[in-house]
DNA sequence: TCTACATGCTACAGTAGCTGTAGCTTCAAG
DNA sequence: CTTGAAGCTACAGCTACTGTAGCATGTAGA
């Protein structure tokens, strides 16, 4: 097993950056790591597994504070996991939101693109379809998020 | 016309919060607008137009570097346009890019939701799909963004 | 004209999730 | 024993706003 990893041997093996780490354990997320006497922090297998969830909740899209609770909820396997599945609908619900309004964005971006007939800039449609006010319809109504 | 808005006017008008209009005024992509005795913002149509311009810009997708960029093009309109096609280029690339990302994020939560049983967390497939490293690579080699 | 009160002003702190820097200390190899 | 990489803390900075405090201004009604 790989016991006592230094943080910058964590890093390397969880993709991630060293400052990264030190963040997460300030944040709560990371447990205080045992110290050497010149005040290091050397890492065991529990560390890199945690790392390893925060990393991959993180890559799906789950907040902070989502995966704060997801982790308080792993030392609770007795519980229901309701609570658990919530939170991870709201994280696909959300990432379903933002691929809806890409979708939009990049059909509004590809029109933009296309029709530019690489003139001058006086005639140009990129700059006449965003000082157009007429397509500001398309989005500000969901400007309230 | 609808000369001398207020800051509040304007705000609803485009609907913005009156700070977003100070903010932009203070990154130089709004012009500083004519004032009262009293120091109070008062604003004309140039301004409505300029402000629409970038929430429009803003809405697509585009950051404020490159609406600084594009506003500077648009008062030299006898320049060649290829530099604002490009910069809309970038823009769609990176919004096609981030619907990629979003797309194959979506799969696999749709996965982890679908296969939750709502039993207890012990046996939850949501926290063993997040702590199962053999899923990290469906993801971490985008990480150097 | 006086008085409320909404709105405006500046300046700064906070948001998420890191990332980078300065100035110093520790560790491990040669 | 030295040297250089890597670690330490603390804090500033990034994007694009948003919120707050404490005060000034503008305007409508009495």
């Amino acid at each position: 097993m790989a016991q006592d990893l230094t943080i910058g041997a964590l890093a390397k093996r969880a993709a991630t950056k060293v400052q990264t780490i030190r963040f997460y354990e300030h944040e709560g997320l990371m447990p205080e790591p045992a110290r050497t006497e010149g005040g290091q922090r050397r890492y065991a297998k529990v560390h890199a597994d945690r790392l390893a969830f925060i990393r991959h909740a993180r890559e799906l899209g789950f907040p902070l504070d989502a995966i704060r609770e997801l982790l308080g909820l792993v030392d609770k396997p007795d519980q229901p996991c309701a609570r658990v599945d919530l939170v991870a609908s709201d994280v696909l619900a959300d990432v379903e939101a933002k691929i809806t309004r890409l979708e939009s964005l990049r059909g509004e971006l590809q029109r933009m693109v296309r029709q530019c007939r690489h003139g001058r800039v006086a005639e140009c449609r990129v700059i006449k379809v965003l000082a157009d006010h007429s397509h500001s319809h398309c989005l500000t109504s969901d400007h309230g998020h």
